[in-house]
DNA sequence: ATTTATAATGTGACCGGTCACAGTGGATTT
DNA sequence: AAATCCACTGTGACCGGTCACATTATAAAT
């Protein structure tokens, strides 16, 4: 307020030159006369020069901004796929904006203004949902889809390959010789759920086990729901020697309500989880699970989203990461044969 | 890149009115003839028109945007607190962008660019460092501090109050006849830190008790860093019945080392955290710890933002956020009488 | 000496909105 | 009948850069 920005007119003036000269001079031209160009950095320092980066974007028609959108930031997986991104982002000199939509009318208003407003380049989103938000899409702007099936439509997309999850989480069970197998899963209507659980039905139906709907319990990611579905597994009056807890953070949960109930874990029952998020080898006992890789998962959004953007992605690209099993103490071959 | 973006121009044409009367209605007018309106937001829908939200920013001076920097997204501490301020800001109608910076170059660049370039309104630092990124603080654009105490210079801060969480944690092991109490830090030059040791030392001598540094451990606030400390307050063979832990991650980390050595808690040692992560009460046992509302508190920055944006911060302000002990299962008064 | 290439610089228009201000026409006032 | 008010609408300039193109000076080629 108190003095108005310093434009490139005003270092033209004091420099004896051209606007011109000074836009090429701040975006490194190799067409400017060096003594030139010493001469225009000496008057931009002097007078405190910061190019306007919106009057930049508008000049120029694009921001080098691009934006992320997650249905929040706190849950540590999407926190993570966001750094990976970041850093891939940054490193081409972009700049990554986040913002979380908690739910459907956020999500669709936050799209719209992104993409219509002509505000970012492109757009990567966080979003495990398979509803009515796919509707609105964004048209006529690169965009990334992280940890969803592929849709239709042109978009990119990357996951986890969740139902390799769930089978190699199922299959360790069976290799420790668990044959009846609880589940706790993700809310039954995203994507990654249903990826996970069909990798456990697969499993299952490998060894010619018969899928026991009663053990499966729908959870919400959360530590308690997780807790609770254990409670309501071990009342069920049905035998079972492991759980496979859809993420850690149920599988922690589930921990918690079996030494409540006296149930010892790994001697009584089997527990192993997904994602391996840090605390998961500092519980007790430390977890088995299913570690991910959320950061290069981000990064890999990031490649595709440049890849868009370059105008080389005719054909959409869908890339699913494999995850890696991680044996701690939670799971125990069974004593019995059965 | 097939249609060239449809302008406000292009829709006054088609409407019959001149721009600036489209520019009336996008934006809400009250002195446009209703049935104009009408006509025009039905050429808008025809023509899908979206106006250019960089063009709007170039021609106020102004962009409706706030920034966050963090040191990173992946803590649930920081997370939580951008989420609280993503709310309010965007009860404003105004849109929060948060990014990390995960050393000091990175936030020096970042600050530069964000404020140099008239991309944002405003700009919330989440930033518990003292150190010289300080240096580097924005001016001529409000800004608020987040997790430090107050600084030099115009900027507003919220922050917890360490001081008094420090001392809760310890006041409340005295009170269950704790008198010998180990302490696991965050990294030193963190204002947190300092900050929350001071609640610590205080405690201490209000009970007339000489502080025993060797009973003080650095940790880096991760889990790991927790279990590394209890192993080492553990070999040391000075006895204590106790242990404050500065964040509930190394809290944890401690609590796996306890019981990897044979030490049960809470019998034989009390542990008590700070932040109150959503799984601190479903670890063995519960954990005891001082809550913090980050949420309330990322509000509270956001709050501060748009009094100093709205000029009425002649004055900064600096806000202390009190904390809440939550007693859980890993702290427990003492047999014996000390 | 004239043409041609090369380096360095300048000019007007433009990106797509908004601002300040200047009209309209009709109803109401005097 | 003239003046005043009101509701509504339009015009040119402007925000601060960049683009395409034109211009100038100097060196190299013919």
């Amino acid at each position: 307020m108190d003095r108005t920005r310093v434009t490139i007119r005003d270092v033209a003036a004091q420099a004896g030159v051209s606007r011109q000269t000074i836009s090429r001079v701040i975006n490194d031209s190799d067409l400017v006369n060096p003594e030139t160009a010493a001469r225009v950095h000496a008057v931009i320092a002097e007078l405190g020069y910061r190019p306007n980066a919106i009057a930049r974007s508008m000049a120029r028609g694009r921001t080098q901004i691009l934006a992320c959108i997650s249905p929040n930031l706190t849950d540590h997986t999407f926190a993570s796929i966001v750094q990976g991104a970041e850093g891939a982002v940054r490193a081409q000199g972009y700049f990554l904006m986040s913002t979380s939509a908690p739910d459907v009318p956020t999500f669709i208003a936050l799209v719209h203004e992104l993409t219509g407003g002509a505000y970012v380049d492109g757009l990567v989103i966080i979003n495990p949902f398979a509803d009515d938000r796919y509707c609105y899409f964004p048209s006529g702007i690169p965009t990334v889809l992280v940890g969803t099936r592929p849709r239709e439509g042109v978009a990119d997309s990357v996951a986890l390959d969740d139902v390799a999850a769930g089978r190699m989480a199922t299959d360790h069970l069976f290799s420790f010789g668990h044959r009846r197998i609880a589940m706790i899963t993700g809310p039954a209507a995203e994507d990654c759920t249903q990826d996970r659980s069909s990798g456990y039905r697969a499993g299952l139906c490998a060894q010619g086990i018969v899928d026991e709907p009663s053990l499966v319990i729908e959870g919400d990611w959360s530590p308690l729901s997780g807790y609770r579905a254990m409670y309501e597994l071990l009342a069920l009056d049905i035998p079972f020697s492991a759980v496979f807890a859809q993420n850690d953070q149920m599988a922690i949960g589930a921990l918690r309500a079996a030494r409540e109930l006296g149930v010892r874990v790994p001697g009584d029952l089997s527990v192993i989880g997904v994602d391996d998020i840090p605390l998961a080898a500092h519980v007790d006992p430390p977890l088995t699970t299913v570690h991910q890789d959320f950061t290069a998962l981000g990064a890999e959004a990031a490649r595709l989203l440049f890849r868009s953007m370059a105008g080389n992605g005719t054909v959409a690209e869908h890339i699913r990461w494999a995850p890696e099993l991680i044996v701690r103490a939670s799971t125990q071959r069974v004593e019995w044969l059965g």
